[in-house]
DNA sequence: GTTGGCACTCTTGCTTTGCGAGTGCTAATA
DNA sequence: TATTAGCACTCGCAAAGCAAGAGTGCCAAC
């Protein structure tokens, strides 16, 4: 059922003055402030009527207006006012986002780190789930009770690990095993890494001394390290900023739920969507500890055809407008950087596309 | 300047008492329930006597009395009861610790977090700084656009990383390259790698397509990653259980504070310090925004010669006692792991040396 | 030096009260 | 029929007032 157009701007009107303030919006000041080109007694009939069609409520007989989920819901789907940067803006995000990714390794945790900085709220990351295997193997002989294991990855990222023993290897048995890795266990995911796999070549290799369960030990570590999505959440004190979170135990609950690790991110279904940002308003989300809160998500690509999510979470008087469009621009950031993506070209990355839960 | 011992019985009373009420206490109730023997006027008299001595203070008149930081010192220095552990309690702790210190990588990391969970308070923790070395390269070939830096660092860890290269090397170069690396970049710090060695090292190699600098800036970004102290912070949001940061603001203050990063701990004379404690109340801090709360500190061996430091922030209403035993026993595990340390014997981790500041 | 007693102080929580914001309704108007 | 002005009404909120209770300091007696 769709509602007339006036409504629409009032609607809008109530959720940006709401998001501003985070007070309640009475009908006197919209007829001031709106433009809206009506008087208080119209807008307050059609506040009216918005209450009564669920998109507004109000705390109490005679405060102003609030939005409610769905008055949210259609806020974000259809009314909200896409953000757009200036030139100057989007050159200052790019240096902000450039100098992150400098650092390399740990690429998404600093990028959520910056997400909670621009937002000013909680952020999130989930990292991609991809099946990794193993390309190839390299053992270096060190000495007599040492060598390094060096593994090179599916993903393209190399590890290594010293091993100390107590016993002496020489060095044919290193390479003896460096081969019979090599061709037993390169290009297999985690689990075809069986104990049984693992005692035909302990027995292959001729090995007394246990080092076939060690490198497989590292070796299935590695794998299931690199594979499993790990979660980040920062910036987690944020909320206390917002004032519906002034209750420190509210605030608390919300945090623990949020440092206890990021399962707030639905990691289903993020296999395919591509530049859309998700937003899931109040009792959308499925967390007990969420329903009060909104979650805003953006996926990237991860490289091989995997994704990645980074997210924001804050109450349900978010500025979704702005937030969506930081996320956006990281998440494109993130793509060019990680998967065959690009940058969306100049004055283009404000194009959101909000797709409905 | 030494204070009678029964005032010293009634300011441990005091202090107990609020540590675990956080509400003033008065007479009355020490009266009852301290067993000092003698009525709450006696002991009214004796605590206008240590509100005058600077031990205790009201908040207004008639209330009731109130640890002043210099109250705590003294109950820290010489009061306190120290913590003892059943047998039950001790494989308690022990089994937790090991549980966390499976997890290879971050040992740290997850201790501090353990910490965090025991204590109930932030907690936060610093790796030794260490000036770290290189002790042996390798270079793997892997193929023609591509290799693979292994690096063997004198904190005995291996150090890997994948070069992909827009232009083809050919075998005998990255070998030419592994041997003046070997020779020329082993066994020195981070410092004596000037552009000036880089330099020359290049022209010895004939390199023209700048893989020496590639080379040698991972080496000087993985050597001022191992040597540069690394501090964690965890649990910040613990603080808000604590009626002392009801206020949200003042929690967001010191919590913004927290994981700005942990110039909290004292950095510099952990060198020597074994087995203390150290703990730092109210105004002994440095840093503005601990100026109201408490850090207690244990350090850890972290081999060659070397201390970490594991510490927990909470309001000057901390409970001492319960924390340092805490930290004592989680230093004493990460010494064992991560140096020469023993854990302490049965029923001896509970003497706790306290040091005064 | 210790204790019981007592008047005094000051916080805290509760209830009361007045105010103002904002509404809903009605009647007049375009 | 849609809009607007006017007005009475409701309700939360903050200031004010009040009673209770906790704790003190002091004094006189032991």
């Amino acid at each position: 059922m769709s509602i007339s157009d006036r409504k629409k701007r009032i609607l809008a009107a109530v959720v940006d003055e709401y998001i501003r303030t985070a007070e309640p919006v009475g009908s006197k000041h919209l007829a001031e402030n709106a433009g809206l080109g009506c008087s208080s007694a119209t807008i307050r009939n059609e506040l009216a009527e918005l209450v009564a069609l669920g998109y507004l409520e109000q705390p109490h007989t005679s405060a102003g207006r609030v939005p409610t989920p769905m008055g949210y819901r259609m806020y974000v789907n259809e009314l909200m006012q896409k953000q757009k940067y200036s030139l100057e803006e989007t050159e200052e995000l790019n240096r902000k986002l450039n100098a992150k990714l400098q650092e390399l390794d740990d690429t998404i945790v600093s990028v959520s780190r910056l997400a909670s900085q621009l937002t000013d709220y909680p952020a999130l990351a989930l990292t991609a789930a991809v099946p990794t295997t193993v390309k190839r193997f390299d053992l270096i002989y060190v000495d007599a009770n040492t060598f390094i294991i060096v593994l090179l990855l599916s993903n393209n990222s190399a590890k290594s690990k010293l091993v100390h023993l107590p016993v002496s290897v020489d060095q044919t048995m290193v390479q003896k095993l460096s081969s019979l890795f090599n061709s037993g266990f390169t290009n297999v995911t985690e689990d075809a890494i069986t104990p049984l796999l693992i005692h035909s070549t302990e027995r292959a290799a001729d090995d007394s001394m246990g080092l076939t369960s060690v490198i497989s030990a590292f070796v299935i570590e590695t794998l299931s390290e690199a594979a499993a999505p790990a979660a980040f959440v920062s910036g987690e004190n944020r909320l206390l900023n917002q004032p519906e979170f002034r209750d420190p135990d509210k605030a608390h609950r919300l945090m623990s739920y949020l440092s206890g690790g990021g399962y707030v991110l639905p990691t289903g279904e993020n296999a395919q969507g591509s530049d859309e940002i998700r937003v899931l308003i109040g009792p959308e989300n499925v967390a007990e500890e969420l329903k009060d809160s909104s979650v805003v998500i953006a996926s990237y690509d991860a490289g091989d055809n995997t994704r990645g999510l980074i997210g924001i979470v804050g109450p349900t008087r978010m500025d979704y407008s702005a937030v969506a469009a930081k996320l956006s621009f990281l998440a494109a950031g993130l793509s060019k950087r990680l998967g065959g993506g690009e940058m969306p070209p100049e004055g283009m990355h404000n194009k959101l596309v909000i797709k409905e839960q």
